[in-house]
DNA sequence: TCGCTCGTTTTTAACGATAAAAACGCTGGC
DNA sequence: GCCAGCGTTTTTATCGTTAAAAACGAGCGA
């Protein structure tokens, strides 16, 4: 094992200037520098990460709590995450929270252990009663949901911009009936009541009329959605478009479109939301609105670092909304 | 920030005492743990994990190399791992290769940085002549795909077997003529040809005549099934079996039999090989061959904490096969 | 020649934990 | 009363790195 004294020696200078080449300090020679370079190259030197740590207090270690990495949007995210922390030099530790509050807890407790640099913190059990107190002090940066207005950094989604684009695009193409499945006004400010939020303020621009009864709650995924369209048909609701709070909705209403022997874009215009891989395979293929997962994580990474770099002040905690997209394919007319 | 040395003075006793107390060493009175402990507790003490590192150079983190957490397979491998490890103890930090062979390098490197206490290798693009070098004395596991023969320790699935069950399925439910779909017996001892040998032997084992053309290589991806299918039609080669060597490809295969206006299982049987979760969902749902995943996860860790702690010798490296378990659904008729 | 500055390098002293060795206190045999 | 033996606890000495302070040496004006 080769240490920083061993290399000190065989470019005949102390420990401290290599330390200081290393790390790329002021006021070392060009000649000590090259030295010092050559020695590390010959003797095959890599730095102790474990003394770093104990000496400066970093790792290098960013740690990442997700629900599970084995689910489509979090693999994604961990996946780009990861990407974009080793570029800016810092390795991911991934805690699976199994979306409970006590796995948040963990992962906020095991980062308080030093054992990581700066926290990415990807759902939100934790509320704002906890955030004051469990994340002061530490570089913590909430992706996706919102931990608490005040206390911590947040990356989010344009969920209500996205949700009026998808609206107003399926209004241009001539739809004035157009329920939003999933749709929900009440509850927490979630992604779902923003959503919801949005397909109404598009009708209201539109002059396109409200009605309650094209608001169709139900669960989160494929099973739901059919199940929202076959409700709707069911209760005699006319429609002529259906704005789909998830892709995963989306995919099941068209199943529940064609269960009633109707099609999409024939007899009602679709859109989802997330772009989820299976929205361009699917028939028809699904238009939808495609959040910036990339431009969101990176977002993330710079406010991380920047809190990590402790260049900013403790309280003001910022918050930043990804671009989003409508990608327009066959579900609305291609 | 609390230290071992605050919590010794609160107790009274020396740090020492306090190390010997947390790690649970013996030769501590039951007086003695009882105020350590309680001490520990009343100041909220947390070890200091850098410190521990840089003494007794282990970190409790363990690396896993995969290609891409955003992947289905890796994906779900990924998170088995992480909660397997997180049950021993340890926390997994995951390295993102792009299935490159420098990505995997690069892994193995920051492993021997004495970041990690041990490596799981989920993919290998680097091969036997790395193995000696590169591994030696570091605690790794393949998983999946084999590295070298003699150096590493290596956790693989059922591929012969599986497919050999397969096969033999189709078989007995009357089937005379079965495609391997993705089949090939040359190439590299990877999956695909293992695979393919399991197919081979047992339709030879069943006394149903080979015929080569009815391997049909292709690539191993939705497209690719359904592209092999048309194939198989086009070049008017009978068949009443399709033995798809993945379920992408076997789920292509549908989709292929479909646009001819087949369908399994009436005109032909169908089976496919990993079990991912679209098989349950599609329609006809797909039988399939289900290596055990947790498994084969529990037996990675396994090895490697064996290998961690030192219990075995330097080079007898084993080599363990996961358990695997046809799943009979609709596309063999239920 | 003597300070004095300024840029460069070395010295010193941790960071917080632990392995190994030394010390301690107690019992019991001679 | 002395000391060996034993179980428990403390001392000592790092692990490899880096912050801070001290030291060094060349250049320069007085």
């Amino acid at each position: 094992m080769v240490t920083m004294s061993d290399v000190a020696k065989a470019a005949g200078v102390s420990a401290m200037t290599v330390s200081n080449v290393l790390n790329g300090h002021p006021h070392v020679s060009e000649e000590t520098r090259r030295r010092v370079t050559e020695a590390v190259e010959r003797l095959g030197y890599r730095m102790n990460v474990a003394a770093r740590n104990l000496r400066s207090g970093t790792t290098g270690v960013i740690g990442l709590a997700i629900p599970d990495v084995d689910q489509p949007y979090y693999g994604r995210l961990a996946s780009l995450v990861i990407a974009e922390a080793a570029r800016r030099g810092y390795r991911v530790a991934v805690e699976q929270t199994g979306a409970s509050r006590e796995g948040e807890a963990q992962a906020v407790a095991n980062s308080r252990l030093r054992m990581y640099d700066g926290l990415i913190i990807a759902t939100v059990e934790l509320g704002d009663e906890d955030a004051a107190g469990v994340f002061a002090g530490f570089p913590v940066v909430a992706l996706g949901e919102r931990i608490s207005e005040a206390h911590v950094d947040h990356v989010g989604m344009a969920n209500f911009e996205g949700a009026r684009d998808a609206t107003l695009h399926l209004v241009e193409r001539g739809c004035r009936r157009i329920a939003a499945i999933g749709g929900r006004t009440e509850g927490e400010t979630g992604a779902a009541t923003l959503r919801t939020a949005g397909y109404l303020a598009a009708l209201d621009e539109a002059g396109v009329p409200r009605d309650d009864a094209l608001l169709v709650p139900c669960p989160f995924n494929l099973a739901g959605g059919a199940e929202a369209v076959r409700q709707l048909a069911a209760d005699g609701v006319p429609f002529d478009g259906l704005m789909c709070l998830t892709d995963a909705m989306a995919l099941g209403a068209l199943r529940g479109l064609a269960d009633l022997g109707r099609g999409a874009p024939g007899d009602a215009l679709v859109t989802g939301f997330d772009d989820i891989p299976q929205a361009a395979f699917a028939v028809p293929s699904l238009t939808t609105v495609a959040p910036g997962h990339a431009e969101m994580v990176t977002a993330a990474l710079e406010l991380l670092t920047e809190r990590m770099a402790g260049r900013r002040a403790e309280d003001e905690a910022r918050n930043v909304t990804g671009p989003h997209r409508l990608v327009v394919r066959e579900s609305t007319g291609g």
